[in-house]
DNA sequence: GTGAAAGCGCTAACAA
DNA sequence: TTGTTAGCGCTTTCAC
């Protein structure tokens, strides 16, 4: 069964082929009898035009390349969410690739996205191998990094600072008279990495010892871990008097274990998220966190790729800050100065 | 800047474009004398090949499409994560579009996929236009319905009964002696739907009065939702004995909105919940929810697309169950027999 | 407003 | 193993 193409459609309208390329591209300018009769015939024939060959003779792919280090996180799902909102307003496609938090499949992900052509990639993070940096550099078109601050954009720029929002978190967990602080991660990925290089800063100002990270193992946040992490560190009998999750999945697991254990949140140990996300709010306790802002950063960078994508001249390196902002609330609420 | 093809590398190789073509492809049949050299011009040059193109001459794009209602929503990250699991490692690309929870967006999205001439569908429900479904069947590619069952599937079915999951819920309410039970939705989608009817024929079965439910607006399901859609119905005074939520989020926010209200769960209220998130074992109290296999879904839908285009013959029509499982908790633990 | 000719960058089929 | 030829299905350019 041979695909039907623009050149049926033609033959059976009895026009030529570019007409019928005409009508699908810019009905305005051809007459409305010709239109009439290519568009019935492109509905009897159930004709639907091939993009493969239509992105090759015009050289335009009306696509966006988006690269994320993982799907299975809500904070990526709503970042996408946001892309996808402004850009398929906008008439693009988007290609979603998955990195999996290595620089490696990131390279090979930018390849491809390059092969495809897209007319700009929108990539979490800032930090890449070599090639991939320079791939992206000479590819000449637009490019957001996002989720962290860069000293050295590759173009533009969307992003929070994870050291300062985990300084922040820390220092809030300080404050409420807490002293001996763990700071607990799954995988310690450059934001992890980040976060925690906040808190030791954070530790190290008020002359408190950091109590390094209870783990490092290549498994995605999940709330399972979080309870798993604490149970073990626990089991070994060293408890602290408040940890900081780099996430609130971890976070909501700890709580969770130690609810089992009986232990209680914040009287015997405070707990510190991170992300806000939504369910955090009506935990019980609830949790206190970091609200980051990852749908509006999600827009913007979209909104900045179709700015570039309009000026169609490369548009010179740009910064924004999205910032954060501490949620108190009542799982660091104890108050712990008197312990 | 023109941009490098092929034929570049070729020349500066000093060999046929073809055999450039086949060292990027298939290596094993060049020399490697050639091979070497090829290499080195491409990557001298910095050359990408442009898969628009190759598509078009090879007429196999690699490609697979997915269709989902929304990407705000952990079942679906849960359900492309697999997707994704399985087909990338299989070299394909995937596709994803969401229709809104629209027919009409679906059949666009129908339309755009078919145009890209990806190889397989797998599509999210089974209510479709009559256009859309005769696209699907037409395109003569295998198609992939999931998380519904069919009674005529267009070809592939892996997915679960909603009518009866909805059925399974609220017969745990009421063998736990709860009689005034309503149900609670945002959206009224399909599955929504059927699992309504589920809870409608379990409430007629034993002569209990089916509450309709509470709100239908066209808001993604949120905790948010789940707090305001609450505290609507109990301002209203019309408080039930228990509450079958479609969905966890719903639920949680229920709960939330019980915590401020001072309604204890469940010894003045039971709440249900639907889908079995990560949280919901850890909420307090926990909340009772129906399992759902999301991610199983998604890789066995993965596999079988897979299978059918390694036969190359179109298989035959097949639906697969995943079931669901019951999952009481202590939302609905309350002793309501003797009120 | 409509069409003819040429070509986008690659690969299938065949030949050497 | 390597190359030649032809063409995938569309759009660009230029002419009418």
């Amino acid at each position: 069964m041979r695909r039907i193409t623009l050149d049926d459609v033609a033959s059976l309208a009895g026009v030529s082929p570019i007409t019928v390329s005409r009508v699908l591209r810019k009905p305005g300018s051809v007459s409305e009898a010709l239109r009439l009769r290519v568009n019935s015939a492109i509905e009897n024939l159930g004709y639907v035009p091939n993009v493969a060959a239509s992105r090759l003779a015009s050289s335009r792919t009306h696509t966006i390349g988006v690269i994320v280090p993982t799907l299975y996180n809500v904070i990526f799902a709503e970042y996408l969410f946001a892309l996808h909102d402004v850009l398929i307003a906008a008439g693009f496609q988007v290609i979603v690739v998955n990195s999996r938090y290595s620089e490696v499949e990131e390279e090979n992900a930018i390849k491809a996205l390059l092969g495809q052509r897209v007319e700009a990639i929108i990539i979490a993070g800032i930090h890449h191998t070599p090639l991939s940096r320079q791939l992206l550099m000479k590819a000449n078109l637009p490019v957001v990094q996002t989720f962290e601050l860069s000293d050295d954009p590759i173009n533009l720029n969307i992003g929070m600072s994870q050291e300062r929002a985990g300084h922040a978190a820390t220092r809030h967990l300080i404050d409420r008279g807490f002293q001996r602080i763990t700071f607990l991660t799954g995988n310690l990925d450059h934001r992890a990495q980040s976060r925690f290089d906040g808190y030791h800063t954070a530790m190290q100002e008020v002359g408190l010892r950091s109590m390094g990270m209870i783990a490092h193992r290549p498994r995605h946040s999940s709330v399972a871990l979080g309870s798993e992490l604490f149970g073990e560190m626990h089991d070994r009998g060293d408890l602290p008097e408040a940890i900081f999750c780099t996430d609130d999945n971890l976070a909501l697991g700890a709580m969770q274990e130690c609810r089992k254990r009986r232990i209680r949140v914040p009287d015997d140990i405070a707990i510190m998220g991170f992300h806000d996300l939504e369910f955090s709010a009506c935990a019980a306790p609830s949790l206190s966190s970091i609200a980051t802002r990852r749908y509006e950063t999600g827009k913007l960078a979209a909104e900045k790729v179709l700015l570039a994508l309009d000026a169609s001249t490369r548009q010179s390196n740009e910064q924004i800050n999205m910032g954060f902002a501490l949620v108190p609330r009542e799982s660091t609420s104890g108050d712990a100065g008197h312990r």
